[in-house]
RNA sequence: UGGGGUGUCGUCAAGCGGUAAGACACAGGUCUUUGGAACCUGGAUUCGGAGGUUCGAAUCCUCCCACCCCAGCCA
């Protein structure tokens, strides 16, 4: 076996697969499984699912398949099912032809269910919910059995055979294991396996009025798909016995092994369906594919890409212990990558002007600038240079503190890949006081932004031609909440919402070289962050940026940590 | 007061009876035409708590404590 090699990540799951393959249980097949309700949009968590499950099944050799564990028609929809299957293509798996649906077993599922009947394993249960509730005991006492829990098989077989047909209201009769209802597990105290349900079903139209519950459903799809390793969540561990008892009843050939870890939590946001469709539906955000939410789509928009999120995956590692990962790590995962491959630009969010007073009117000169300095096949552009410019207006100050060493009267800068200059006055508003115009002296021996003699410069900062720039809109993105964990009490976690979220700037203008840039492009711009182009807003003609993560920022921090 | 889980650095997480990996975060420093990146350095005398077994315990035993999940005809 290979496992010398440390790049392969180990968990307690892997460990069991791994003893599963020296005992040979599953004749040394490893399958595995992701199976999403097609009733929301994927999130971050489901790709920790997806990546455990698919870098399982790659790592052993094995297949992993797409289920869409669709049973409840209520909520269910082909939306869901394409955003599904977009999404884990783009996160990079590959299920080749193994895409299935438990509703095309609905029928070999029935059938199970007549077996179980005619074993004496279930019966046709005619309370009402409330008094199939009230029947179930609780925590701390057993439940009683219910008065039809002794009907015959055949009767049994023709109410069965009768909810089929769609004779009943819904919820009239259910099918219910036969187990135990004293158990100190509710999960076994006879489990409802099917319901009546008059809805239209997305795949199945109205061809079935009757539909089987997860815990049925889901231990026999596996099976039929010949599942080894059934990887799910903690909060179904309490249903192991029963999907372990199912199968046992029905003999099946096949019988995988469920395995649960914990889910994912990141801290400031919420990672839950119930959450996301609470924000989604009350215009909290825009929509599934806001760039604030958690959700695949949301991601992509932002401008994450599916290596990022994939190593963080990897990275947060697969255990049982509830946890919640610092959003930081994920932050961390996607400037890792952008800075390996995003191209650098000049591009000036917040324009200040600034006129070289010395530099002839009219002249235009062409900078060359790397893409990437520490990679130079990533290749240059030259960007024009002029006699008026923009700066960033936080790059400036009138009187500025101690350790501020970008521009400052009667200070020196570099403009990156352009000149030195130097601030010889201000322009101010008269009402306001404001700085509206910055002027400066160029150095024109500093062409390209060196001295030939030697001397330094505290700050190199970034700007663009005020003639040439393209006006663009950016959309700068923060926590989606105030608090790391707006879950903490279960009150109103809306209330945690940030209100600042997302800041809207639309006079920004960024290097000549970005007119026209596709979307979905990703770039740092130089000293600001990494910022993809929008999706869907951005136009040629005015393009529309989101900022996917800001840079290391040591300035930032020193500034925030002496407002302490 | 039932059952099922989990407790190792601020956050994750290795560790599987032989004397606490790693990552993120944090703090210092080097370097720098991004206050970016890169690189170096620092940090748990201690593993939820208390006992016990052992030459030796985060790892085994006992008791206790905390947190999570389960009473949908949701998944």
């Amino acid at each position: 076996m290979a496992q010398t090699n440390s790049s392969l990540p180990t968990d307690f799951i892997r460990d069991i697969i791994d003893q599963h393959l020296h005992t040979n249980r599953f004749e040394g097949r490893v399958a595995t499984r992701f199976p999403p309700e097609p009733n929301g949009y994927l999130h971050i968590g489901h790709a920790k699912s997806v990546c455990l499950n698919f870098g399982i099944a790659a790592q052993y050799d094995g297949a992993c398949n797409l289920r869409m564990d669709d049973t409840d028609p209520s909520g269910e929809s082909l939306e869901y099912v394409e955003s599904i299957i977009n999404d884990v293509r783009w996160l990079g798996f590959n299920w080749e032809d193994r895409l299935f649906y438990a509703s095309d077993y609905f029928e070999q599922l029935y059938q199970c269910a007549v077996q179980l009947l005619k074993n004496g394993n279930a019966y046709i249960c005619s309370l009402s919910a409330e008094e199939i509730r009230e029947y179930r005991g609780t925590l701390t006492e057993p439940g009683k059995e219910s008065p039809y829990r002794n009907r015959s098989i055949e009767e049994n077989l023709d109410l069965f055979e009768r909810m089929r047909a769609g004779e009943f209201e819904d919820g009239a009769h259910v099918l219910r294991a036969k187990i135990d209802m004293a158990s100190p597990n509710i999960t076994m105290r006879d489990p409802v396996l099917y319901r009546i349900k008059r809805a239209t079903h997305y795949r199945t139209g109205v061809q079935w009025c009757i539909y089987p519950m997860y815990d049925f459903a889901h231990c026999l799809s596996d099976s039929i798909e010949r599942i080894t390793h059934s990887i799910c969540t903690l909060e179904f561990e309490n249903n192991r016995p029963l999907y372990d008892w199912i199968l046992d009843q029905l003999k099946v050939n096949a019988h995988p092994q469920q395995i649960e870890f914990a889910r994912l939590n990141l801290s400031y946001t919420v990672l839950s369906k119930r959450r996301l469709i609470e924000l989604v539906g009350k215009g909290s955000v825009t929509g599934w594919d806001d760039p604030r939410i958690p959700t695949i789509a949301g991601m992509r928009r932002r401008g994450y890409t599916p290596e990022a999120i994939r190593n963080f995956c990897e990275r947060i590692g697969v255990a049982k212990n509830d946890s919640i990962i610092d959003m930081a790590l994920l932050e961390h995962c996607v400037r890792e990558d952008l800075n390996e491959r995003a191209p650098r630009v000049l591009g000036v969010l917040r324009p200040l002007r600034l006129v070289i007073d010395n530099y002839p009117e009219g002249q235009v000169e062409e900078c060359d600038s790397p893409y990437h300095p520490q990679n130079p096949e990533l290749g240059s552009r030259k960007v024009p240079f002029s006699r008026t410019l923009y700066i960033e207006q936080e790059d400036f100050m009138e009187n500025p503190p101690k350790k501020f060493f970008r521009l400052a009267p009667g200070r020196e800068v570099r403009l990156r890949y352009g000149y030195f200059i130097k601030c010889v006055s201000v322009v101010k508003n008269p009402n306001t006081g404001e700085v509206v115009e910055v002027h400066c002296t160029y150095d024109p021996e500093t062409r390209s932004g060196f001295a030939p003699d030697g001397r330094k410069v505290d700050a190199t900062i970034h700007w663009v031609s005020a003639d040439h720039s393209v006006p663009a809109e950016v959309r700068l993105y923060d926590r989606l909440f105030r608090v790391a964990n707006p879950m903490g009490e279960d009150d109103d976690f809306t209330k945690y919402l940030n209100s600042k979220s997302l800041e809207t700037l639309t006079t920004c203008r960024l290097e000549s070289s970005l007119k026209g840039t596709a979307p979905g492009s990703r770039y740092q711009f130089e000293r600001l962050g990494y910022f993809c182009v929008d999706l869907k807003d951005s136009t040629s003609q005015r393009p529309v940026f989101n900022r996917v993560v800001t840079l290391r920022d040591s300035w930032a921090k020193m500034t925030r940590q002496e407002k302490k």
